[in-house]
DNA sequence: CAATATATAGACCAACTGGTCTATAAATCG
DNA sequence: CGATTTATAGACCAGTTGGTCTATATATTG
């Protein structure tokens, strides 16, 4: 097209803040508390915005919530993109996945539990906009385990009768409760252990 | 010891409604919007009580809370020692665990979603108590299923290499996880397949 | 310079929060 | 009966909620 920058500048003075920083503090914020326990005192503090600023920006806390959950799964593909990397062995690659979960799910981690699978359980009954994100990453999720399995079958790495798609799903549903049990059980060792014995029933 | 019963009856008017059923309903409300998002009003309504009785007898909103998580907890592990009954077989025994997930994951049940998991996710990061009573479900559940994998190995039911300790740890992950997806994925068939291809990897 | 746009702090708002209290009716007892 | 206890509805409370608005400073443009 004929032009990628605006015609001509904005007139009046920038804006002097960085919007997706202060997303990511949000993020962090929505991730400690949840949604309904954090309060617009605490997200003024994170991001240091004055009200104004920060209703100027994002709306309200709502759009806010929304633009950090799509920055938490946004980190979370990445992350599995370069995990699951298809140039990469499978084996190793579904090693360094489960490992990543063993390694959030535990100690301190554990305990601060996950973005998105609290507000699945707060909001998604009633929040159609949040209920669309979570259902999606998980889609997306179970897509990229389930390639990845059947790049180990291709190679012959996969246990007898196990089949990519369902064991994808088996996967996906493990690693959630992980993050579940996790919050009150953070016990690095057992998870690991767990993740280890599960591993040995699919691979050969 | 001498008195079960109280020395002398009380007395004025006597207790005119039934604490348990208002417990439940109090928890039916809980399981739908949350902890945060329960607002006194909701749970007057649902419990036909006025201000008064309510905070006369339970406390406070956070006690009554309490009393509703124990009562889920309790309805939760009688259900599990009927399925798991010693006197039946183990393999049947964890095909009903199972199948009551998947009923309970799937649908409107799905998106109902599970007043435990919610409650860990929201609370267990700053709330002991409620942290206290989960840890110990999930204790709990995983030795009813542990044992009932042991039953199963002692008859000769289970795939090579499985041991009951950890294939335990690996359903109750199993099996929270799939409350975590049911909330926003909750396609009966599915969830069925899924458990169907799980046991599959533990059963001989 | 004037015009424009954005930043800030903080006053302000109506609505709601969990929780207490009062007044009064009803149910049980000796 | 009178004493006692619990029920109710609803007034009342201080504190908090998410959100708007005003006043003012500051940074950019032509």
């Amino acid at each position: 097209m004929s032009h990628q920058t605006p015609a001509q500048l904005p007139r009046g003075r920038p804006r002097s803040f960085d919007m997706e920083a202060a997303v990511e503090r949000a993020m962090g914020v929505f991730w400690s508390r949840g949604y309904h326990a954090t309060a617009l005192p605490d997200l003024l503090r994170a991001t240091k915005l004055s009200r104004g600023s920060l209703y100027a920006a994002f709306g309200d806390k709502h759009s806010l919530f929304l633009r950090a959950l799509d920055r938490y799964i946004a980190d979370a593909l990445t992350r599995m993109d370069i995990e699951l990397d298809p140039r990469s062995e499978p084996v190793d690659g579904l090693r360094a996945y489960l490992a990543g979960y063993v390694d959030r799910t535990s100690g301190a981690n554990g305990r601060r539990g996950c973005l998105l699978v609290a507000a699945a359980m707060e909001l998604a009954g009633q929040d159609s906009e949040v209920s669309r994100r979570i259902a999606s990453f998980f889609k997306a999720m179970e897509a990229r385990v389930a390639d990845t399995l059947s790049r180990a079958k291709a190679a012959g790495k996969l246990a007898d009768g196990v089949e990519p798609s369902s064991a994808a799903r088996i996967l996906v549903c493990f690693v959630e409760g992980l993050r579940v049990v996790g919050k009150t059980a953070p016990a690095r060792i057992t998870s690991q252990a767990t993740v280890d014995a599960l591993l040995d029933r699919f691979i050969k």
